[in-house]
DNA sequence: CGGCGGCTTGACTAAATTCAAATACCGTGG
DNA sequence: CCACGGTATTTGAATTTAGTCAAGCCGCCG
């Protein structure tokens, strides 16, 4: 039922993604519990869809190495995309609460991810109620995400969304040190903002290059360098203080 | 800190929510630890703000009578409702989390809550994991309430997002007993309804018209009818199973 | 070199917003 | 009982925003 094809296990002692310093330390006995709960590392090649919508009993995810979305369909295949992820981020928790799983997710990239025990999810609660914390935490945090981009596609204009968003990724990128001196390398299509920001592709591409026309980013090459941030806050009315460190399940 | 008028207690082993067939059953010993996390019990008039966005720890709260609903806004005034609360529905969780709610909460009528301590919502986690898992749970739910409605605002027309919230609403208070023969009283204004489908209030009310002319439902003196349920199914191209039953905190 | 996917632009159409005003509803006070 | 004021609903007309259609371009890869 894994979708994806097994790589040999980096060790989760070493994880390099705990090494940054966006995630919050860790017990030795929470982290061995974690890495015994881990049952597989998987590759996956860009365009690869983890999950789809219906999947029952999929598994829990963490992504590992990177990007990938969440997305939702109507039948006649008009797509919204709920948000967007980056390495360290918990996918599936929803989809093990339920059913069926009530959306998909696809990789943007080539991507990694840590593949973890649903049935054994039970002892995670039992044994380790910090970790059921976090789990809890991190699935707020998403929640919260999708009310910002829900707050976005309601009631913010297009130039807002962009804005919106590009700041969003950008500020997220950077906490995980992804930015770097020539910008952000944003694996994303332009339909992939349209769909995320529910609007249509050449409309998306009036506003952006509307956007950097009037100097608030440059985007070349998939390479995104915000000239003027400042104002780019401004213009979506997105003021988000960086996280503190937060869970790494 | 916590807005609202304490009013007497009803006892938690008689709750009355817990009889509906909407919620799961409760083991004895979790539900006296919920009676003891509980450490009031509030009265709220119509339109009060329970949260307030940037509200810090704030409380946590369960929805024990009434509606209410979860918003944010833009600094312009512009509001968008991310969803609708129902009786027993968990309000806080996110909020919890963070510094400062991220949201606000406004109650829709007259309404009562059960007021829980946050700080004891450790002994929780500690010591009733079945109980966690259920908070995990809420949180997931919801947020799958966002994912539908960021699809309906990102995705859907006019009329479809109308007929998809009608929808929505309806089997929500459905399954908790709250439809009678002349059909549901939804105490909301076109205000709402354009504030949480993304759209303006003259082009909510047109459409809303519209499909009442066409025959897909009734709505007069907020009381909805569904004369073509299935018709508006289709139309929203959403199509719920009545949920099983859920956890009640 | 050719083809394909993604980006860009213009012209036209459709959907939704804004503005303005009339009407219905509801509770209060005379 | 009725008049009154405030809120909510309804409708039409003008405007703006976004969507659709069509075509050209650009960069990359085989």
């Amino acid at each position: 039922m894994t979708r994806g094809r097994s790589i040999p296990r980096p060790s989760c002692r070493q994880c390099p993604l705990r090494r940054s310093e966006a995630f919050k330390a860790i017990s030795g006995r929470a982290l061995g519990f974690l890495s015994r709960l881990k049952v597989d590392h998987i590759a996956t090649p860009q365009g690869h869809e983890l999950i789809r919508a219906g999947d029952v009993n999929p598994r829990l995810y963490t992504l590992y190495r990177g990007w990938a979305f969440r997305y939702k369909t109507l039948s006649d295949g008009r797509r919204q995309i709920l948000n967007f992820l980056l390495p360290g981020d918990l996918i599936g928790v929803q989809a093990n609460m339920f059913d069926a799983s009530p959306h998909a997710v696809e990789a943007l990239t080539d991507a990694e991810f840590c593949v973890f025990s649903r049935r054994r999810l039970w002892d995670l609660y039992a044994n380790f109620p910090e970790l059921a914390f976090d789990i809890t935490w991190l699935t707020a945090h998403e929640e919260g995400m999708v009310d910002d981009n829900l707050l976005s596609v309601g009631r913010r204009s297009a130039a807002e969304r962009v804005a919106a968003l590009l700041m969003q990724l950008y500020k997220r990128a950077q906490g995980l040190g992804l930015v770097e001196k020539d910008g952000l390398l944003l694996p994303i299509t332009q339909q992939h903002i349209a769909d995320a920001l529910g609007i249509s592709l050449v409309h998306t591409n009036k506003t952006m290059r509307r956007l950097v026309r009037i100097g608030l980013f440059q985007y070349r090459r998939s390479r995104l360098q915000l000239t003027d941030p400042h104002a780019l806050e401004r213009l979506a009315d997105y003021f988000e203080a960086p996280l503190p460190p937060r869970p790494l399940i």
